[in-house]
DNA sequence: TATTGTACCTAACAACCGTTAGATTGTCAA
DNA sequence: TTGACAATCTAACGGTTGTTAGGTACAATA
């Protein structure tokens, strides 16, 4: 990939994660990546493109992560292992909800999702349903092979990713994306996840 | 009040939490109002000053609602009655959360919260830590007077809050809020609380 | 009747927006 | 050496932005 045409769209993306799509102008993105504003149209048809290749290049990490995760929970299904939870938070947590370039999107779809139709279908995919479908079957799973008792799994789900959303919402997507505040959010969620475990199995 | 000034503060409204701030601009707004640009600054010292009333009323607004629900509580405390939960969680639902105007003043605020530390700290404030306290209190009581074992009354919100806030999201601040969206948000959330104080019961 | 203040208007300002036409480089293959 | 191409530039376009100076119409007051 040229190296212009990278520069641009790490720019572009840091700028729209941190002041929407419509608040940061060509000249903007141009003032920092050093060059002329009619060299962006070089690498891309309009302005809209630079956004396009953004979320393009998003959802092919993002369904490239998930299916990573279910292939996981394919193989605990015959082999099961009692840290496929560890595993798998830690990897949706240092990998999706705070890796610099999903977060920084994350950030994009949150401004502009209740203007743009297109943007919002992304985001419930990405941050509601899609999460919400796989711990679904999770719990499904740990129902089936009877590690937990018989119980709604999608309620299940909610309960458990409620939380994680709220703590990500609060410490994750607000500000600057800081160590301390990373801390808080992995203290707040991973004390989640083993008092929810603790439930689980007193009952 | 002025009856042009209001349909400004109105349409503004409208218009901020549909698109944003930055991407409303004065022309848009007097072009529903139907009147001329210059005639703003009659009523308002400049843009930013359409934001700053905007938000001064929700906080009003707000703190009325929330010390309502206080005062409710400290009242219960006396005599208590089953139906506490149900009053303050339609009270927040529906004069908090699917109210026309703090809704859109929260579709506003998630918008322009990452690029404005002054609107940073009013949608945590409103949206996490004052709910969040509130029914610390609420389970505090509930511990106190014995109606629920003893418990960490923090975590208990987050667990009784957290699906509220993620259904919220879900269905009341994503496209316009229809009332088929309402009733998928009161639908989850109804059943969520249900749950939620049969296993409290249970246990 | 003259004056004052309110609520709007017309018209313009400098600055900024996305985008384009066309010129200018440097680097290769023929 | 010539030609082709990629990558950048200069310069400008028509339109939009927030904001202001100054004028107008009308009601209330003195």
């Amino acid at each position: 990939m040229n190296e212009t045409k990278q520069k641009i769209l790490d720019v572009a993306l840091d700028l729209f994660s941190q002041n929407g799509f419509s608040a940061v102008s060509i000249r903007d993105i141009c003032k920092v990546v050093d060059i002329k504003e009619s060299s962006v149209y070089y690498h891309f048809k309009n302005k809209q493109a630079i956004l396009d290749e953004l979320l393009q290049h998003f959802e092919s990490i993002a369904t490239g992560l998930m299916s990573q995760l279910e292939q996981a929970l394919t193989i605990t299904q015959k082999t099961i292992k009692g840290n496929l939870f560890e595993q798998t938070c830690d990897c949706f947590f240092e990998k999706y909800l705070m890796d610099e370039y999903c977060n920084k999107i994350m950030r994009l779809l949150s401004i502009e999702r209740l203007s743009n139709n297109e943007i919002q279908k992304i985001y419930n995919y990405w941050i509601f349903d899609k999460p919400l479908n796989f711990q679904t079957k999770v719990f499904s799973l740990l129902i089936s092979i009877r590690i937990i008792k018989t119980a709604d799994s999608k309620y299940l789900a909610v309960k458990f990713y409620a939380p994680i959303y709220l703590f990500a919402q609060r410490w994750l997507f607000c500000g600057t994306l800081t160590d301390e505040h990373k801390q808080f959010f992995r203290g707040n969620a991973y004390e989640h996840i083993n008092n929810f475990f603790k439930e689980m199995e007193s009952t």
